[in-house]
DNA sequence: TGTTTACACTAGCGCTTGCTTGGTTACTAT
DNA sequence: ATAGTAACCAAGCAAGCGCTAGTGTAAACA
């Protein structure tokens, strides 16, 4: 089995495997299916994963792992303005949704599946990234552009965001920076 | 096979076979889980259902329908002003969403398993319901209390809504009811 | 040149799955 | 008493599941 978790083949093969766990969702996918997307039987899947549960867990490190990264890069570029920092935030989100996709959606749907040890591996990851969410809106509330309780707010912000994989056509006639603007405008008070 | 829907016996079964299809997920839920949680053989079953697929649809259609029944109520017992009725849908729903709580989440959840048939007859209700949502808000909109784009809101409402099933606890110090305002007063500009 | 490594293959084991079959029991209406 | 029906059971089938064992091969390395 190959540990180097950062090989190119690795990586591949964890794409195809994020396109193939939303299209089927992860149980209904079967090694036979993983291997024949990747163009190899199914005894050679388990040259490069340990089993099925480890290949879950490369999909979904990949997407918040970026998750993080784009959600940090916007921030550093972003002007420092609380209302700047929180439409940063929106959008970013958006970004990495639509365009990581695939692994988001089986970040959101199927985390139940990851064993113990993967989750609780994963959700340092996790928490990192809704930390950040939690310091922008707490700037916001300091700033008075919004009112409430920082960790409501930002569940129901999280929520509203994530929901929208279920609906949301990105081909359609709105970007998802607009969409990211018009939740913002949602919860500001203030014009 | 038992084809009156509304047996008792088929009633109770189908609330037992939503807690297990929460716990477990519905493809990792057995015929011979679910004949085990309601004390009788797996073959047993099929005479209450026709197969695993009806199961799953006889669940989400208890839940949906009494949603639906819910939501009526509440506007028909809600003061006429539009924030009144804006609350009392944010209000029915967290409280359908937690009093039904099992059905709810394997209709948010489980919605794709459904075969095509199943999805045709009970997407019907979901828009019912969906709809009492969009004329409330327009109400809302009309009366300048919101601003912004109706479907966009209600979607944005019903994710922040619905992803509370991931985090709140009604055991917790908050009631669903000051969840509920707190979501409204969050999207309300005006005090 | 000989050895290792990466990657793929074939074949199939042991187990679980949803579901069917054929029959039994208890109750109810005639 | 008789017939009908709802509810259940024991047994098991055919298909599919994740995964393993053992082998082949070509490139990379010593």
């Amino acid at each position: 089995m190959n540990v180097m978790n950062a090989s190119p083949r690795r990586k591949e093969l964890t794409r195809l495997a994020a396109q193939l766990f939303v299209q089927e969702g992860f149980d209904r996918t079967t090694v036979r299916m993983l291997a024949q997307e990747m163009g190899i039987k199914s005894g050679s899947l388990f040259h490069h994963f340990k089993d099925k549960q480890e290949i879950l867990a490369a999909v979904i490190e990949e997407g918040t792992h970026n998750a993080l990264a784009i959600a940090k890069r916007s921030l550093d570029e972003s002007p420092p303005s609380p209302e700047a920092r929180l439409r940063a935030m929106a959008r970013a989100h958006l970004e990495t949704l639509f365009t990581d996709r695939n692994a988001h959606v089986v970040a959101l749907f199927e985390w139940r599946r990851l064993d113990d040890s993967a989750k609780a591996h994963l959700s340092h990851l996790r928490d990192a990234y809704e930390a950040l969410w939690v310091q922008v809106i707490e700037e916001a509330l300091a700033a008075g552009l919004i009112h409430g309780d920082r960790f409501l707010i930002s569940r129901f912000v999280l929520g509203a965001l994530n929901w929208t994989v279920r609906w949301y056509d990105p081909a359609g006639p709105r970007t998802p920076d607009e969409l990211a603007d018009e939740l913002i405008a949602m919860i500001m008070p203030a014009r």
